[in-house]
Order: structure tokens, then sequence, then C-alpha cells
DNA sequence: CTGACTAAATTTGTTGACAGTTTACAATTC
DNA sequence: GAATTGTAAACTGTCAACAAATTTAGTCAG
């Protein structure tokens, strides 16, 4: 097996439309394209210098990953989450890492213990910093690493989905990450019935720990849709 | 064997890769397109009658939806659904049907109970004749009305793709429908614990019919597995 | 000024064509 | 005879173009 040059390799292990698909979901989840908006299938040819083929199917991709929508001759439009799509998915969700705690439980390795111990530790020093960037971004390691210790695929990839779906809501709702303020007790209850390896423990703590994050983002979300002018 | 192509030209309400996606995904679960097969592009649009763009957009979907991967240059393939990925599938999907069943134990009207009741009865109907196919759609369908009746767009989204692809791999391993015995009386439970509005025994019921459903899976699969792995 | 009707301009849905790559197969060499 | 090389066919990835549909702009009657 020769080794090629990464820049060829990186144009031929891709294909244009999986380039453009991941482009046109940052620019989804970035808000550069606001939720219910169309996409402009010419403009973003000629934008990012490809055809229209490339785009229809990047497009088709993410209708079928539940980011975009599509009207017969009118085209493809990002989805409008609406207050109840993202209850459904914080339950579908809560439902999914109860089950990862289950399995984790059961499987979980003294060096996988200790990673999530180290990310708790260092979400307890951000949260003493107040540095809530730095504590959104450990506290989604956390619940990432969770689900891949779980080894189960499906889960993995229905987790992700759900959480980018989320992330259009929060977008859209004016909510971002540092708004919603997350104990870190919980992730220390959730780390206890990991390492006492207690499947039922595990998975109540998880469903818990989510449901709690859906009572947190309706009253923030109540807060704010008062007056929904921002910016 | 005449081609039809106006079998397709039902459109002008809907767009032709959603037609051919349809299509596609009938063929792979029918089992035309077999397991690990490459889906000729050229070959599927001269025998429906389109050209390759809506062929290749279908393709695409059906990559997200999980019954399709990508492979550069070489085109797109039918998924390949291991045994430990049938596994995952069938625990997911346990969890999933578990919230189904926690929901809808809330919020169930009688005419819903009434519905799944004479489910229930036909299947007992089906049971004492032997008719294992009519068994295996009411089957189905009592399941489907459960997730329906719980309300939950995403749950029912997530759990049609499951089925799908549980549907892949009991092709794959030779498994049909029929094959696998379920008693009726697991699903009398559930109704009961639906009719008595026990949100926690619905839940726990439906997770655990899905997990025998896994088992009886698992040592049927067993059974055949001698023939069944080829390379 | 308003509302409806019409024509132009966009935009989508689909097709056919072309270049680059992979696969199949025959010819050549050892 | 087996392995290898070279060539042709098939196929994928992408693009440009055409027809149908939609949106927009403009005109005109009231």
């Amino acid at each position: 097996m020769n080794e090629q040059p990464e820049a060829l390799s990186v144009l031929r292990s891709q294909s244009l439309a999986s380039a453009v698909q991941e482009e046109i979901e940052r620019r989804i989840l970035s808000g550069a394209i606001a939720a219910g908006a169309r996409v402009n299938e010419n403009g973003l040819a000629t934008e990012l210098g490809v055809s229209r083929g490339p785009i229809r199917e990047a497009c088709r991709g993410l209708v079928e990953m539940g980011l975009l929508f599509t009207v017969v001759n009118r085209g493809f439009f990002v989805r409008e989450v609406t207050a109840k799509d993202a209850i459904d998915v914080y339950d579908v969700r809560a439902s999914l890492m109860r089950l990862a705690g289950e399995t984790l439980a059961d499987r979980i390795t003294d060096a996988q213990l200790s990673v999530l111990e180290t990310l708790v530790a260092e979400m307890d020093q951000a949260e003493s910093d107040c540095d809530f960037d730095a504590f959104y971004a450990l506290n989604r390691e956390f619940h990432d690493r969770i689900v891949d210790f779980a080894e189960n695929d499906r889960l993995r990839a229905l987790c992700d989905g759900l959480v980018k779906e989320l992330h259009l809501y929060r977008r859209r709702s004016l909510l971002q990450g540092g708004g919603l303020a997350v104990s870190n007790t919980e992730h220390r209850d959730i780390l206890d019935t990991l390492r006492s390896r207690d499947p039922a423990a595990a998975g109540t703590a998880l469903e818990r720990h989510i449901q709690a994050g859906k009572a947190r983002f309706l009253t923030a979300s109540a807060e704010t849709s008062d007056q929904g002018e921002a910016s």
C-alpha cells in the first residue's frame, strides 16, 4: 500500500457531494442558512464552484438526516424545529442515553472510567473558573464518550443526529450553549453509578440527566420566548 | 418480462428521486438487490426509464438512511448488516419501544385501546389458524400503532428505519418473518399495562417484548448460521 | 391607489454528454 | 501453466443544457 500525498488522498477519498453535504450542514448549524430558508442551488453551486448535481445529492442526504425538507418544484428548505419537535428529540435522547448507561455499566474498563473522571474534574475546574464555553465543550465530550464506550454503532449514529437537531433548535430560539447552566453534580452521580457497575442505576441517572436538561431547556425557552427579538 | 416505466410516472406530485428511492428500497428489502451487491446506476436508469441524476439522489438518501454505503469511484453498495449490527439495532429498538410504552400509557384513549385489542384478537385467530403470514402482518401493525399513538414524530421515524434495517438482516440470514414464532401472550401483557395506564409497566413490558424477540432471533440465527456465513 | 392579468426572470427537475477511474479480458513473458 | 502487462469496455463523478414550474416585475383597467 503506497502512501499518497495527503492533499490528493483527501480529494480522492471523498466525493464532492460528501464535501458539499458537510459544508451545507455546517452552514445550517452555524445559522448561515436560517431555519425555514430555501437552499438556493444555483447560488451555492456558483459560490462553491461546483455544479448542481453534487448540491442536490448533498441536499437529498440532508433531507434523510432531518435537517432539510423538500417541496416539489420549490426546492430544499431548512427544517424548522418546533418546540414540540425539540421535546420529542429530548425524550428520545433520554431513552437512548439510558440505554448507553445500562450497556456501559456492564463493560466499562478502568481506563475508560479514568477518562470520564478526568473530564468531570476538568468540568469542575471550568465551573469554578466560570468558563462556560469550556464547560460546554467538556460536557459534550463527556456525553460523546459515554456513547462511544457503549460500543453500539447504531446508537452512536442516532445520538449524533439528535444532538445536531437540538443544536438547530437552540439556534432558532437564540439559546446558546453557555446559556443553559448545568450542574456538574449530575455528572458526578453518573460517574458513581458507572464506577459501581450498576446498569439500572447508570441508566436512570443518565435518563434523568437528559430529562433535567430538557427541563432547563424548557424554562430557558419560556424566558426568551416573550421577546424573540435579539441580535 | 415487459418493463413498464410508467410504474414510476405516478409522480408530478412527487419528485422522481423520491419515487426511485422507494423503488430501490423495495428492491433491497425484497432481496432483489442482494446485500453487498453494487447498485448499477446505468442498469437501473434504463430499466426504470429515468436518467442517472435521480438515481444518484435516491442512493444518497438511502446512504443516510443506512441501507447503502458508498465507495468512491466504485459506487453504491447494499449494506451488509452483521450479527453485531442486528443486536445493536435490537437493543436500540427495545429502548425506543420502552419510551413508546411509557409515553403512550399516559395518554392512550379508549378508541386506541380498542384498536390494539382488535389486533390482538386477530392475532389470536391467526395463531389458531396457523396463518403465520397474517400473524406477522398483524404483529407489525400492532407495533406500528403503538409507536403512532405515542405521537413522537422522531421516535416513529427512527423506529421505521430500525425495522427496515432488521428486515435487511433477516433476509441476509435467510430468516423469514414466519420463522420467528412469537407468542401472543406478550402482546396481551402489553395491552394490559396500557389498559391500566401504567407507564413504567408498559415500558418494561414493551422493552422485554423486543428483547425476547432479540433472543428468539439469536437462537434462530444460530440454527441457520452453519450455512449462513458466506464471505 | 388597488387589484388582476401578463410577461420576463429565476429556479427547479431532469436529461445527455464527457472525463477519469475501475474492471474484465486477451496477449505476452517466464 | 501461472503471472503479468496492456488494451478495451463499463462505470462512476461531474458538468452543462433544456423544459417545466414558480416567482417577480410591470402594465393597465377600475
